[in-house]
RNA sequence: GGCCCGUUGGUCAAGCGGCCUAAGACACCGCCCUUUCACGGCGGUAACGCGGGUUCGAAUCCCGCACGGGUCACCA
């Protein structure tokens, strides 16, 4: 066999009729990093023949965050190659080409029913307790016949003729040997009345003529196989390799939908998590490595990918482990980059004005993400921490206990010593702050626990939270002064 | 409802007939570290859906049942 024959071409084909969803980005991820493994050709293109629901918009979207999680193709959309168009609706004249010599061999035959009609078989089919599917009404209509509806104006669609008593066996590399009877299944639309291909009919054209070699997808396609088979081996194409890899499930064990909340790749960008940590989380969905480690980078990812060591069985979206591949990958990032993500939810949480920043106001980014970061999810978080670091008020203790700690009477002094040191400090930063915390408890003689919880409550009304001597310089000069003496005429009127 | 797929701790999962008195990770709980919390370290609780076979031996193979899911569109 030539080196040509045995290049790996596999493919990622979204329907562009919303944003790209985990289960997509799965997918999408699983076709490339087989890829990448065998340097074989990843190709993306769109199924856009639901003239409805696809937009442009949608598939720009999905395009991004492909790219966004360097899931990156090198032929398809945006990037060509040599088997476009890579969009369906602009394959309509190659898809009739097909369909004709479907027409010609009595494969295929024009269907006039009506929707009505149709609907009325179904229903009567149910009643009887059968599978609802087509019957084969229109399968050898007259051309008499033929002529009478097309005078009703009636605009037919093009039916797929199942022939009767055959068994179709598919070859799953994720689920081994599936077999499927023929006289299940109704005589299906491959074109529909306005002239485009369904899915079904598209798929198969497509991915024959981009010499795809193996399609991986979702299992919600597995019982649309053997239909698309029957349409390979009508046409005399050349089949290529199946795995179909199990669905991701919300926490309730069902598919994921909208109403779960966050189910498409952008919420997750939107929220500040990591590129790197999603796709590592989402390999890990369905996929097991075969070692003990469970940090990779996409290409490590590659290098260990194999279809071999995909699940059958579905996988519960856990967004506590995704939580936790996130802050692992947030400790590793620099602090710019950190910095960056960070900025938009600062502003957010109007903190920060919009426009260009100041180096000051950058370096404070830096050292407020870097104060906090252990305590992080994701970067939206960073909105929970900024009453600790930021403005001239303090909030109310938080608990009884948290006045309690305000009632000691060793608070005072500590509160006005700890102003004069702040007050007359050269300079305000992480190690002056230890050394004005160290020595207040020297100067007065006085334990640890004695000084630095009340501090704390004082500069943040709360008993726990990040190190003082990290929110101190944050919170700047002005800021401690101010929220010291607010605690101090708090505690007098008390 | 027909057809198809699946079923190991709360979750992701290892396991491909003896190495299993079933690994690891997340979560949870406890202890240690830390003059707070978090991080980190150490430890712990917790699983082969049920019933039949096959076999000297079954989480692993076969059959049935139950449960969950997918699909049966002029959606993809």
């Amino acid at each position: 066999m030539r080196r040509i024959d045995m290049e790996l071409r596999v493919r990622f084909a979204p329907s562009p009729t919303g944003p790209l969803h985990i289960g997509g980005a799965r997918s999408a991820l699983f076709n490339y990093l087989l890829a990448q493994k065998t340097d074989g050709t990843f190709i993306v293109r769109s199924e856009d023949t639901d003239r409805e629901r696809s937009s442009r918009e949608s598939e720009h979207n999905i395009l991004e965050a492909l790219r966004w999680l360097g899931i990156q193709w090198n032929e398809g959309i945006e990037v060509g190659g040599e088997h476009g168009p890579y969009r369906q609706t602009e394959r309509l004249e190659l898809y009739r080409k097909y369909t004709e010599r479907l027409l010609q061999s009595g494969d295929a035959y024009h269907c006039y029913c009506s929707e009505e009609e149709l609907e009325a078989e179904r229903q009567a089919l149910i009643a009887q307790g059968e599978t609802p599917r087509y019957l084969g009404k229109c399968r050898n209509l007259t051309t008499g016949e033929r002529a009478r509806y097309e005078a009703e104006g009636r605009k037919p669609v093009v039916r797929f003729r199942i022939p009767e008593g055959e068994q179709i066996v598919i070859h799953d590399h994720v689920r081994g040997e599936v077999a499927f009877e023929s006289d299940g299944m109704g005589d299906f639309v491959i074109v529909k009345s306005d002239g485009i291909p369904t899915y079904n009919f598209a798929v198969v054209i497509d991915d024959s003529t981009m010499n795809i070699t193996q399609v991986i997808r979702g299992e919600e396609h597995l019982s649309n196989t053997p239909r698309q088979v029957l349409i390979y081996q009508a046409l005399g194409l050349k089949m290529p390799e199946f795995a179909h890899i199990s669905l991701i499930l919300n926490t309730e064990g069902r598919k994921m939908s909208k109403r779960d909340g966050d189910t498409a790749v952008i919420d997750y960008q939107k929220k500040g998590y990591l590129p790197e940590a999603i796709v590592n989380f989402i390999a890990l969905l369905g996929w097991a490595p075969p070692g003990e480690d469970e940090f990779f980078t996409l290409d490590k990812l590659a290098e260990a990918f194999s279809l071999e060591r995909v699940s059958k069985s579905p996988a519960v979206f856990d967004l506590n482990k995704l939580n936790w591949i996130n802050a692992h990958y947030m400790k590793q990032a620099p602090l710019e980059r950190l910095a960056d993500l960070a900025l938009p939810h600062l502003r957010e949480a109007g903190v920060l004005p919009e426009g260009e920043l100041s180096p000051e106001q950058r370096e404070w980014i830096k050292g407020y993400v870097h104060a906090i970061l252990e305590r992080l999810d994701y970067m939206a978080q960073v909105r929970e921490f900024v009453h600790y670091f930021v403005g001239a008020e303090v909030p109310e203790p938080e608990s009884a206990a948290a006045a309690d700690v305000l009632r000691g009477e060793q608070v005072l002094s500590v509160l006005s010593l700890l102003a004069d040191k702040v007050e007359t400090a050269k300079d305000l930063n992480g190690e002056s702050t230890k050394g004005i915390l160290k020595g207040i408890t020297k100067d007065l003689k006085l334990s640890g626990k004695l000084v630095y919880m009340p501090i704390r409550v004082a500069l943040t009304g709360q008993m726990h939270g990040p190190e003082l001597y990290d929110i101190i310089p944050l919170l700047g000069r002005e800021n401690v002064l101010s929220r010291i003496k607010q605690t101090q005429s708090r505690i007098g009127n008390a």
